[in-house]
This record gives structure tokens, sequence and C-alpha cells, in this order.
DNA sequence: TTCTATATGTTATAATATATCATATTTTAA
DNA sequence: TTAAAATATGATATATTATAACATATAGAA
């Protein structure tokens, strides 16, 4: 059981597992904002202070944030922050594959992998909201087939998996529900 | 491949396949209804002729539609038709598994087999905004496998698989784009 | 340095969704 | 059969999420 589950995490198609409560997390904000570096060095584009800022703030913690509240936190820095600030900031990270959105709570998280390109597979935990970013090739395969089987193209996947993460169901937060 | 993709519409697992333009869809408004009817009557649930009529109006087409395009449409019957009127009928229908909600549109679309209880798997066609809804024991099978082995309780997947359907990739609709 | 492209500031408003309380209708059950 | 309770809808207000449009500033390219 245990081993089985070391090896899904392990595995490269995990790219960010749920995270332990007491893990250093401004390691991963470090880890972030050099990976994103990196990313922007290769594609030529600039990676302003502004956009740094708002990366920051969308990998305030590991589970999904909304614009607002990113825009509410800037403006700790930017007291003139308005909502295109924002979106604009986010838009950009996520066409350099900084960040992913998640639809069904139309909300952000960092992507734990920026220097490989993928669409967005997500477990979302419903108690501590807390995200696992998958790239699941399994999954992948399945899509692909069927939309084959039907002369489907398929251009972009969003796959959003609502439930409840191991953590949470050994607490036995509102288990039965 | 004509023979595959019979195989792929027949199969059980594609709940609503791709519409031909000419299709009579009439009649598909007609079915929808009368499942709908039963659906309701089997829950011991009341499909009041409002939630009848909200109904109607998301099966106005195989594509997604806004819950605004919606009301705009029920004001025609009722002049004084508010948003939580048509918010309360769409969370009804969806409660009873009569129509889905896509995420990433922000927009609903009827159930093809409100009989069965299922996640919804979609492909949507970025052209010609028609939808195919699947229930693909394969996908599901690949979500399950994974997030068991993570130890996350899979409670609602959401599939949203955006490209091009064979018919708008046959007339060669922004092919390259 | 001047032009051009890119990035940000600023104001306004669009699009989507819900809260709240009032009224009407249906169901339950005394 | 009627009063109480539950359900459904009406009506108004407002919350939440996102974009349009135009002005200004800054960075790179010619």
């Amino acid at each position: 059981m245990e081993k089985i589950f070391q090896e899904a995490v392990n595995d490269a198609q995990v790219i960010a597992p749920f995270q332990s409560h007491g893990h250093d997390h401004g390691q991963c904000v470090v880890e972030a904002i050099a990976a994103a570096e990196s990313r922007c060095e290769k594609d030529g584009s600039s990676f302003t202070p502004l956009r740094r800022k708002v990366l920051e703030l969308v990998w305030s913690s590991h589970g999904p944030v909304g614009a607002y509240e990113v825009l509410e936190k800037l403006r700790s820095s930017r007291r003139n922050a308005a909502p295109p600030t924002v979106y604009r900031a986010l838009e950009f990270l996520m066409e350099h594959g900084l960040i992913h959105r998640i639809e069904s709570l139309n909300a952000y998280v960092g992507c734990g992998d920026p220097a490989r390109r993928h669409g967005g597979q997500f477990l979302i935990c419903r108690d501590c909201q807390s995200v696992a970013e998958l790239d699941d090739r399994a999954i992948d395969r399945a899509v692909t087939r069927r939309a084959d089987a039907l002369g489907f193209d398929v251009e972009q996947q969003t796959v959003e998996i609502i439930g409840q993460c191991a953590d949470c169901s050994a607490r036995g937060d509102n288990d039965g529900e």
C-alpha cells in the first residue's frame, strides 16, 4: 500500500504531489521563481517585477488562488493595482506555462514543471483545497484514443478531479459526507 | 477508417455523438423532454413548466448555452424572468442529471442519457461549438487508477476536451490555425 | 535618438452568479 | 378540509469574475 503510494508519487507523471502541511514552502516558491526565470529567458520574454510578484502570490499556497485574491495581496505592494493589472499578468504566466487555470474553480495554481509543456490534469481536495498536478500518460492516451476514433482533433485537455486527498481522509474530515 | 468511426459512435460509451447539420433536432428535444419526465417521476421531483421550458432552451442546440442566453430566450414567454429564475432551474436540472455544466465555457448542455448517472466527459468543437458527450470507461479507469495510487478519493470528474470535430476538419475550417 | 513594440496605469463596464426576502403553490397530515 | 410545512417562483439588490478602451511609460531595435 505504502509502496504503491511511493511509486505513484515518485513517478514523473505526478508533476506535483499533495504537499505535507509542514513542508518548506518558501523553498517551493524559490524554485518556482527560478524555473520561471529560466523559462522566460528561453522564450525571450520579459519576466518583469510585476509578473514575478503575481507568480509569487499564486504560489502563496499549493491551492488554487482567485484573481481578486491575488489583486488584494498585490495591493500591499502596489497601491493602485486594478483588475487588468492582475489579469494581464495571469495571462502572461499562463501563456508561458508558469501557472494553470482551474476552470471549475475560476482560480489559478502554480505549475510544478514549467520546463515541460503539458496540459492540465489536477486532483483537487475538497477539504484542504490543495492540488496535485499530474501528467498521466494513461489518462492522456485514453482521451486521445477515443477522440481519434471519433475523428476529433484534440487541442487542449481539461481534467479536473474533485475529491478528498489521503491526508484529509486519514484525518477523517467530513468522512461520510 | 469509416468502420472504426462507426464502432466508436455505436459504442454505449459515446452518450451523444456530434450531430450532423441536417438532423431532426425537434426529435432530439422531444426525446430529451420525455427522458426528463421519466427521470423526474422516478426521483419523485416535480418537472414544472418553468423547468421544462429551461430544459428546452438548453436543448435549443447541441452546443453549450450560457445562462444569460437562456434568460433572454426565456423572456419571450416569461417577461419578468430574472437571473435567479434561470439559475435555479439550471441547478435543478443538474441535480437530476438532465443537463451538464461545461466549466471551461461557463455554459450548459443537455444530457444525452439522464437515465444513467455519470460524470461529464466532453469533446467540444472550437469551430461549430457542438459537443459530444462521452462516458468512456478507459478514461474513467485511468483517472481512478492514478487517484487510487495517490490515496485520493474521487467524487467528481470534469473532463473537457477542446479541439476540432471531424466535420469541421473535413470542411477545412481554420485548418492550420 | 527616434521609432516601435511592449508593458503598465486608469476608468469604465461586461458577463456570470448568488443572497435575501416576499409571495404563491403544492403537499402533508391533523 | 383546512392549517401547517415544504417547495417553487417573483423581485430586488449585489457579489464575483473578467474585459474593453484609451492613456502613459518603458525598453529594444533601427
